[in-house]
DNA sequence: GGGTATCTTGACGCAAGCCTCAATTTACGT
DNA sequence: ACGTAAATTGAGGCTTGCGTCAAGATACCC
């Protein structure tokens, strides 16, 4: 039912609040408060609400493109190594350095946010992470008993400390980031003391995380 | 200035405030609303602040003991165990085992409530880990790149993972703590990409997670 | 340039959660 | 049993943020 055609002023509007938010989403992430969106591209918020409806259409109207972006390339670079275990590091750290360098990327990757389109970059991503850690394995560098599902939750990780530790510490992470890498190299595995999600309990997980508390 | 005596009846609601209180943070974190305190212990929010004055008072009333204790345990059991590693692995295994456990002892060990009395027990907490840790790097099992800052990034990582999971997949962090730890044994070190945090920026860190969000 | 459909505005209502304080109730000493 | 100091109450003010809507402003077509 979406109008085809919008007066000049709305598209212009249209176009003020999509760069505002696409600014502010990067600088505050995708939990920001739409008032200020709205005061920074100089219009209402009842402006706001009547050119896209809710949060969750601002959001995909604007961060989608950016996600896909970033982490295509990643994953590209990552593919283009030689060394399956080197695309491997190189990717987890190639996201990682997207969560402290952006957080609208930082929520995207660590799925703060759900939204329509963000699922479907989600499910891209997902596709080429199984690839990554696949032809790792199996050259014997990743340690067979790491799944996809582990390695978001590396992500969720590191979602934690960039957050914190952003001004304070901007290359903490890394750190962090090094000893789980070292723990993944298939010659330092040991029996781990759980089993790995199912995509079941990984879907539960997400979807709670999209919830209200966020937090 | 604390009135030394208290009338019957306040003395009474004060323990009912206690009770209550230990039972909605354990189960809700110390971020948790008083008023849902006030309630359970049967009493206005009014009362809950002639009594206690503010959350954080509340909090060193009630979650220090149970703090204190529980990581007591877990360390002098962790310097119980003869093999150094042991010791590290199964004091780290056994912190997060509170975190996971409980929600407000996961609030105290990744720092996102600080009050006088938890800063106490922090800085306790923090002699003890910087021994777990030297002992087993002594001998050469724990690799000597690790700090005990790194350390509370381990804590940190886990605290998000419980928050997330703990419903839809409980043992779920067992799994990145046992990657975590295997990349921490002296045979799997590799140069690490970062230096580690200085003490003041350890604490920079912490007094901003004590802040506002607290996220 | 006038009429109308479209768009914008910003004050408003809502919800949580915090904390306060005037009015009321209660315990306790005598 | 009564007076007073101590305690409790809960409505109400505060804040942040969301989302709405009647009234006013504006673009566009003729």
């Amino acid at each position: 039912m979406a109008k085809t055609t919008l007066r000049a002023d709305a598209r212009r509007n249209t176009e003020k609040l999509r760069v505002a938010a696409l600014l502010v989403f990067q600088e505050k992430g995708l939990h920001a408060p739409l008032d200020e969106i709205a005061q920074r591209a100089g219009v209402s918020s009842g402006t706001l609400y009547n050119r896209f409806g809710s949060r969750e259409a601002l959001i995909d109207a604007v961060v989608p493109e950016l996600a896909a972006q970033s982490l295509g390339k990643v994953a590209k670079r990552a593919l283009a190594e030689r060394d399956p275990w080197d695309g491997f590091a190189g990717y987890v750290m190639g996201v990682c350095e997207l969560q402290a360098s952006c957080p609208a990327l930082n929520d995207v990757i660590s799925r703060r946010y759900a939204s329509e389109q963000l699922t479907v970059i989600c499910r891209v991503t997902e596709e080429r992470e199984r690839y990554i850690i696949e032809r790792a394995q199996r050259e014997g560098l990743l340690r067979a008993d790491f799944t996809r599902e582990d390695l978001l939750f590396v992500f969720w990780s590191t979602a934690m400390l960039v957050r914190h530790s952003a001004d304070a510490a901007p290359d903490a992470w890394r750190r962090s980031v090094g000893f789980l890498l070292d723990g993944l190299r298939a010659g330092a595995a040991h029996p781990l003391p759980a089993e790995p999600l199912t995509r079941d309990q990984m879907e539960e997980v997400m979807f709670r995380l999209g919830e209200v508390g966020a937090i």
